[in-house]
RNA sequence: UGGGCCGUCGACUAAUGGUAGGUCAAGUGCCUUUGGAGCACUUUGUCUAGGUUCGAAUCCUAGCGGCCCAGCCA
């Protein structure tokens, strides 16, 4: 066994296979699952649990099935079916074999009569009201439905004819018969099968009764052979309902393991929350690059190996609790460093002069791709008279620690000039329009023969040559940690951060940023990662900022300036 | 206050009765044609109280704190 690279850490669950192997439990094999509901995008919680579900499998030369769990025909579609299959492999992993819940409709009946033969459920005429009376509560036992007692003959009779149609939706459901002062709500007798007169994605209009989760989830994990059936936590009070079916039924023995959900700060992960959103139209669909979506996510420029490093480093646990936003950040600027090419790119522009540069002179300078990757290569950029820099890169009265343009400082142009700020330019409303600027012919490519330092580099691009572009800049979507965290009454919108999205209309680009296909990925240099959107037109490029770089003099500056609300 | 689960640096996670370690964050310095990247160093932790033991984050007891469950959702 060689030595990996990076060895993954290890977890509980993980220990547990390991266990399971050593003692030659299911002949020593390792089959897991993932089993989304197609009624919603994939998010980056749920990239955890497929990194865990084919990475166990993975690593132990076991298999994975991807299967849609599709039991409730009134939330699921085909556009979800198609979207999460893609997200999966944009991942990079691949599944054995691709099943649905619904396939296992047949099936699923004929266990059912099984049960009912076996004196083990119900047909229950109770409506949904009165069943969650007789339910209980928390702290006192619930009571038996009249229905309970009813005889074999008459509960397969009423289940067939639920079956073949004859009774209307919320009439009658099918339950198992367990336990109704049972500690655990799961075992008060749970329903096994709800009648819906409604078109499934995939089944049509063969069935009107559909079963629930609980009387689905496990039998299909068994009928497929699943050994280790992980899901999330909320899940552990359904365990002993998941191991009684199985041992009713006498199939092959899954076993469910419940791991703690990904929770992330600043960030929604709630299915039927991330609907609301798109739905509301606060963002632009499922794949508004400021969802957590794997399709929102893939579209700002993050890549499927930032996320599979993130998922490997935060590990998997049965705790409550919330990751860090920079965690995620960290990994996707790790890997972009090493793979994504550089640009200079002026988001907001400021008119500079060289006034000793001749008037119609363009030099081609040359440019390291990236200096993390000398396979990379170098490009040429051309430099003129008239260049943009950013607006932040020069104040006419800098403050302590700033050290880009000012009036009288030298600087360097990235791979051009060593300039100095000799005047500027003001409109009436006493605003800096135009920056004036000697070079010195000297220090082509940057360079000082005669051993000066300066303190700053700063990017540009040369007016005449620069290719306008739309700039999106994201912050997070919420202002707080939690966004669920609301006073009473409120919903979880009024989190929301306007601020969210920003956009810059007359960024200036570098010409080889010309024919940059969607999806293509770039640093700009000294502000941060960028991505081509798909929203680009041949005449103007559109670009998302997947993650700005680390700013320290940003951080200092905020230091020195706390902030005045 | 019925049942289930969980408490380790600011965050996440290891240590499986025997040196409390790693990553992120934060901070300091070095270096730098990205105030980027990189490198070095530093700060901070076993929820509490008892007990078992030569030895406890780990085992036991009792507290305290957090999360989940009363859908014909998954």
């Amino acid at each position: 066994m060689a030595a990996s690279p990076s060895p993954a850490p290890s977890n509980f669950v993980r220990d547990i296979i390991l266990d399971d192997l050593k003692t030659n439990k299911y002949e020593a094999r390792v089959q897991t699952r993932f089993p989304p509901e197609p009624n919603g995008y994939l998010h980056i919680g749920h990239a955890k649990a497929i990194c865990l579900d084919f990475g166990l499998a993975d690593e132990f030369g076991g298999k994975t099935n991807l299967r849609f769990d599709d039991t409730n025909p009134e939330k699921e579609e085909t556009e979800y079916v198609d979207s999460i299959q893609e997200d999966v492999k944009w991942l990079g992993f691949h599944w054995d074999g691709l099943f649905y819940a619904s396939d296992y409709f047949d099936q699923l009946y004929q266990w059912a009569v099984k049960l009912i033969k076996a004196g083990k459920a119900y047909v229950d005429d109770l409506s949904a009201e009165e069943i969650r009376k007789h339910r209980g509560t928390l702290t006192e036992p619930g009571e038996d439905s009249p229905y309970r007692s009813r005889s074999l003959e008459e509960n397969l009779d009423l289940f067939e004819r639920m079956k073949a149609g004859e009774f209307p939706d919320g009439s009658r459901v099918l339950r198992a018969k367990i336990d109704m002062a049972s500690p655990n709500l799961n075992m008060r007798d749970p329903v096994m099968y709800r009648i819906l007169h409604a078109e499934h994605h995939r089944t049509g209009n063969k069935w009107c009764i559909y079963p629930m989760y609980d009387f689905a989830h496990g039998q299909s994990d068994s009928l497929e052979r699943v050994t280790h059936s992980m899901c999330t936590l909320e899940f552990e009070d359904h365990r002993p309902l998941y191991n009684w079916f199985i041992e009713q039924l006498e199939i092959f023995p899954s076993r469910q393991i419940e791991f703690d959900r990904l929770n992330l700060t600043y960030t929604q992960l709630s299915k039927r929350k991330l609907l609301q959103l798109v739905e509301q139209k606060h963002v632009s669909g499922w794949d508004d690059p400021r969802m957590p979506t794997l399709s929102g996510i893939r579209r700002r420029g993050y890549t499927p190996e930032a996320i599979r490093n993130f998922c490997k480093a935060i590990g998997v646990s049965k705790t409550n609790g919330s990751i860090e936003l920079a965690m995620l950040e960290h990994f996707v600027r790790e890997d972009l460093n090493k793979r994504a090419p550089r640009a200079m790119a002026v988001l907001r522009p400021l008119k500079v002069v060289i006034d000793n540069y001749p008037q119609n002179q363009v030099e081609e300078m040359d440019a390291v791709n990236n200096p993390e990757d000398a396979t990379a290569g170098t490009r040429e950029i051309p430099l003129s008279r008239v260049l943009y820099i950013e607006r932040d890169d020069f104040r006419e009265d800098p403050p302590k620690g700033y050290y880009r343009l000012s009036p009288g400082r030298e600087v360097r142009l990235r791979y051009g000039y060593l300039v100095t700020c000799t005047g500027v330019v003001k409109n009436e409303k006493d605003e800096v329009i135009e920056v004036h600027c000697t070079y010195d012919p000297a220090t082509r490519g940057g360079n000082t023969p005669d051993g000066r330092k300066v303190k700053s580099t700063i990017h540009w691009v040369s007016a005449a040559h620069a290719i306008d572009a739309e700039v999106r800049l994201y912050q997070t979507l919420f202002t707080k940690e939690d966004p669920n965290d609301t006073k009473d009454g409120e919903d979880f919108t009024v989190n929301l951060n306007p601020q969210s999205l920003e956009v810059r209309n007359s960024a200036k680009l570098e010409p080889s940023l010309k024919n940059a296909p969607a999806g293509s990925r770039y640093q700009f240099e000294r502000l941060g990662y960028f991505c081509v959107d798909l929203d680009s037109t041949p005449g103007k490029p559109v670009f998302n900022r997947t993650v700005a770089l680390k700013d320290t003099w940003a951080k200092v500056e905020k230091k020195n300036q706390p902030p005045r609300n």
